[in-house]
DNA sequence: CTGGATGCAAACGCTTTGCAAATAG
DNA sequence: CTATTTGCAAAGCGTTTGCATCCAG
């Protein structure tokens, strides 16, 4: 079992925070907001209680290009996401992959262990500002 | 186009022993590999190379957990692979699933930019030697 | 020749850790 | 009261960069 833990202040902060956020947050920017909003919590608590809810299952992480660990509130089961470049925007994709993995594992005759799937794009809103600007910069 | 770069002696080099790996490699490791086989090249060289090499399509690279990036001889189109946790071998996991990607993404009216996919488990061969070290292990 | 490539070491950015002080249970 | 957790600052780790030197074209 999980051993339990210590239900602190900065705790309940982090988390509270970490569900407040849309998409996936880096620790960092996590740490900032907890700042800005007068909740001054050390940048290793943040870090600590970030990896801890990732261990647990409560946060899922991703990890972007350049090394940065991004997190996102999770209570859900095991999922994955279509990440918008432009405005962070995440959706989860469905478990009807899961299938596919399972057959190209078994295929191959491996035991499956983990996969990671990360869809990146430009959703709809993105999309149509784009094009805006696109314009306005035509000579 | 790609600007052609220039054919230095350490180029070729790197791309050869990366040709000579079987699965993925670390820029660390690819450079003590180097050094040990009496070719001494700097380790900022390393890493300009293989960042080269991975933009113009030459290499491929996936992010382990660790913030390690690892590289691979590549010469073929975009694709994922099927990696083993215990042996590193890695088996090239076939476009099919290109097909699925998309569809999400026209599912959800994204313009799809980009996605990664890495399927970790375990090679028929480590499983048996695991199994045969478990029996040994048995009480 | 000359500009791009190399090698070294210092700089970087994110993350982790050591340790004393604070605190939950 | 005692074991955890926190906060700070220092250390760690992979990677990148500044700059003088080197060498491919």
């Amino acid at each position: 079992m999980a051993p339990r833990r210590r239900n602190t202040q900065q705790r309940a902060l982090i988390e509270a925070e970490l569900a407040d956020c849309q998409g996936f947050v880096s620790a960092q920017e996590l740490h900032a907001r907890l700042r800005e909003a007068g909740s001054p919590v050390g940048l290793a608590t943040v870090y600590r209680n970030l990896n801890d809810l990732a261990e647990s299952g409560a946060a899922d992480t991703i990890q972007m290009n350049g090394a940065e660990q991004l997190y996102r509130s999770c209570s859900d089961q095991h999922h994955h996401h279509l990440v918008c470049i432009d405005c962070g925007k995440t959706i989860e994709i469905g478990p009807e992959h899961e299938d596919w993995v399972e057959s190209i594992a078994r295929r191959k005759r491996f035991t499956l262990v983990s996969h990671t799937i990360e869809v990146f794009g430009r959703c709809p809103d993105c999309r149509r500002s784009l094009r805006a600007r696109e314009l306005t910069a035509t000579k």
